[in-house]
DNA sequence: GTCAATTTGACAATCATTCTCATCGCGGCT
DNA sequence: AGCCGCGATGAGAATGATTGTCAAATTGAC
């Protein structure tokens, strides 16, 4: 448990372009659905562009610290990842039989959650709010 | 990824009553913010209540399925666990400093979710909604 | 009490994720 | 084009929460 000042960033020295680095990005642009490090690592192998599985973590989470990536965890407490549209704050309904993602836009949600908060006494209010559900070609 | 069907729940069998599940839900009833299996390990060891590490584990497993208890999971992908006054359905404020926990009502979101995901087709949604903050104490 | 079925606990095994560290290669500079 | 410093990479070890194993201990019904 560690409270971490907000957000001034420190602006990070930009990563360097790599073929690893670059690889990932494209296999995230290519996908539509919520992936885990390990599934983007079989993607990439497949395609043939392999990279090192640590890599893939290390490159995920920097991508993930500038925004670049949204992540989200699993019900067995698995990070997946996935390139968004929109780079504003957002939520996701994902499909729990085949990931498929819709992003969702929820100032309702914001208001509450800012207003209860606060109501409460408490501060730097956060909020995490993500949406399961089968979507319908699933649907059997 | 596999399709649970709802719930009418086959009737489990009533668990026995042990010392070590008596512990537990004592030491669950004597706290009052989320706290992680090894967490509550150490507390019963220091209570003087030893209970085996993997017995909490099953434990606190089989209180949630029996939603006795809730669950979430912190940044770190860890299951935090709480005895929580009301059964029906809530969300949770924690602060992320003490862990300090106020139990949220939020029809609000209940019926966003609903309206949101059969918007998009999907069926049987489910949502995760917890809020994250500093309480006043916590606050330097 | 007796006895079968559960539960427990010490320890091994999983598994996602992170760390280590020697090697590689990007990119600013000449 | 060549040089070079430092970030990036990868193979494998290490970590750490959680789960599995299985013999021994308990529970609860009769």
């Amino acid at each position: 448990m560690n409270a971490a000042p907000p957000l001034p960033v420190p602006a990070q020295p930009a990563p360097r372009m790599t073929r690893q680095r670059a690889a990932v990005v494209e296999a995230l642009d290519g996908l539509d659905d919520f992936r885990s490090a390990q599934q983007l690592h079989e993607e990439l192998r497949t395609r043939g562009d392999s990279v090192g599985l640590a890599t893939v973590y290390r490159t995920l989470q920097a991508l993930a610290e500038a925004r670049e990536v949204d992540v989200l965890r699993n019900d067995e407490g698995e990070s997946l990842y996935r390139r968004c549209t929109r780079r504003e704050h957002h939520h996701h309904l994902v499909c729990r039989v085949c990931g498929r993602t819709v992003e969702i836009d929820g100032p309702t949600v914001e208001a509450w959650a800012a207003k209860v908060g606060a109501a409460q006494g408490f501060s730097d209010i956060d909020h995490t709010v993500e949406l399961w559900g089968t979507c319908a070609d699933c649907r059997a």
